[in-house]
RNA sequence: CGGAGUGUAGCGCAGUCUGGUAGCGCACCUGGUUUGGGACCAGGGGGUCGAAGGUUCGAGUCCUUUCACUCCGACCA
């Protein structure tokens, strides 16, 4: 892409309302815009890409382990809700609204009814167990408070992946499977994350873990041993253990909960008499598992951990572009013809580059470079008066190094960086 | 839902106490000078001051009502 055709508003006023790194970078970046409405944003270019890139990530490994996407609308109605109980349980969160016929409808929340449906009407032999099922899909709920930008936003993108199984030990094999799963995706996109033992709280079903992007801004207090892998929510936690298992230490900090997986099963499924025939031609309720990863909580989440007083930081799976080439005179002839080359090059090699061709006169080197360190790619390439000399600048966005490399070795040095 | 704030140009704010022509910075447009770290000069466009009602010769400003948004708490796949 080319910087001059996108829109990229960048600022350099930090805006009032946000409190959050996170959320006062993507605003001033220009990867999020504030609407109007509390917990509703705007994704511009550059905040739709990252959250295409996240997905990507999300969608691969979770793909890679079997699981199959589908996709379910928003709108459910409200008779499936009432099947289960949560039309009433799950209070004014769940936001209503009717149609022209007067019938009863909400935006999903989330939908553990919606795909227990899509599977008793498709399933009904063991043999075709196990089965996981997931969509990636904006949901809405109607929070008391919503606050901190994407953190917790009322309408977000999270994956939901629902498992139906035979048995609670095949369940809790995709549970083992799904954890794994879980820690390719979250050290794929550069976390530091923690998975801690959890409540299960209004989804209800046994076991439940919940994945920590840990952050001091984080929402959840959780324990964690200085000794082994050993960590909690503080909900689960009884108030005077301070001693791990095994011995050591339990240390408090804070975690942003961006993936929650639960051991659900017949929780949905017998209320929803959703049942399949078992080898002994018996009828019995699903057993099942249910996994989600707030998807754009994670945008938040990467920056609330990879930033510094410049700008975000992104990390190299979720980052919108990886390289930013910087032309820094765009009116020099020679300057655009080598920026041209090397963005067309490196775009061949399938790196994700930008070209910052902005041409105008309000928009110079400065600009350029402060906008990349805002934007927080992960590498720019200066291409300015070096260029006599046959070289450009490298800048690294996470350490802001430099380093002077020869325009024939660019392409090389960039693809061994980046490790593709 | 309790507590505390804020609504004035796209963004950040002043003006409100003490009523009298709607302001500043950034951004935007035009021209010129600049050109490797958010340039400078000159000119210019953009507002029913969150909404409704009231007081007054006159309301951004005073009174009443209401709505929205932010923060703290409670809540929370």
């Amino acid at each position: 892409m080319k910087f001059s055709r996108m829109l990229i508003p960048t600022t350099k006023e930090t805006p009032n309302d946000a409190v959050l790194a996170s959320h006062k970078l993507l605003l001033r970046a220009g990867f999020i815009q504030f609407t109007g409405g509390s917990g509703l944003y705007n994704f511009l270019p550059l905040g739709k890409i990252t959250l295409e890139k996240v997905r990507k990530v999300v969608k691969e490994e979770l793909d890679k382990a079997g699981c199959n996407e589908v996709h379910l609308p928003m709108v459910t109605s409200l008779k499936l809700w009432e099947e289960t109980g949560r039309a009433d349980k799950f209070g004014k969160e769940l936001l209503r609204f009717k149609d022209r016929h007067e019938n009863d409808f909400t935006l999903s929340p989330t939908n553990e009814e919606a795909m227990v449906n899509l599977v008793r009407q498709t399933v009904k032999s063991y043999k075709q167990l196990p089965l996981n099922v997931y969509q990636i899909n904006w949901k809405f709920r109607d929070e008391v408070r919503p606050r901190f930008g994407l953190m917790r936003g009322r309408e977000f993108l999270m994956k939901d992946a629902y498992s139906f199984h035979v048995s609670v030990e095949d369940m809790e094999r995709e549970f083992t499977l799904m954890e794994a799963t879980y820690k390719k995706i979250f050290t794929r996109l550069g976390l530091e994350f923690k998975v801690v033992e959890a409540d299960s709280g209004a989804i209800g079903g046994a076991g439940s873990k919940e994945f920590m992007v840990l952050a001091d801004s984080g929402e959840d207090t959780i324990m964690v041993c200085d000794q082994c892998d050993f960590g909690a929510n503080i909900e689960v936690i009884d108030e005077n253990s301070k001693k791990c298992a095994c011995g050591g230490e339990l240390r408090e900090t804070k975690g942003i909960e961006a993936g929650h997986i639960f051991q659900l099963g017949t929780t949905y499924s017998a209320p929803m008499k959703a049942e399949f025939l078992n080898e002994n031609q018996k009828l019995e309720p699903f057993v099942m598992g249910t996994y989600g990863i707030g998807v754009s909580r994670l945008l938040a989440g990467i920056i609330e951990q990879n930033h510094d007083e410049k700008g975000c930081i992104w990390t190299k799976e979720s980052a919108p572009f990886n390289v930013d080439i910087i032309v820094a005179k765009a009116k020099n002839k020679a300057q655009m013809e080598v920026g041209l080359k090397l963005y067309e090059t490196l775009q061949a090699k399938g790196v994700d580059v930008l070209l910052d061709d902005r041409a105008d006169k309000k928009t110079g080197f400065g600009v350029k470079v402060k906008d990349f360190e805002l934007i927080g790619i992960n590498y720019a390439i200066v291409v300015g008066n070096d260029i006599e000399e046959g070289n450009v600048e490298l800048i690294n966005r996470a350490d802001l190094s430099k380093e002077i490399v020869a325009i024939n070795d660019v392409e090389a040095v960039i693809m061994e960086k980046l490790a593709l």
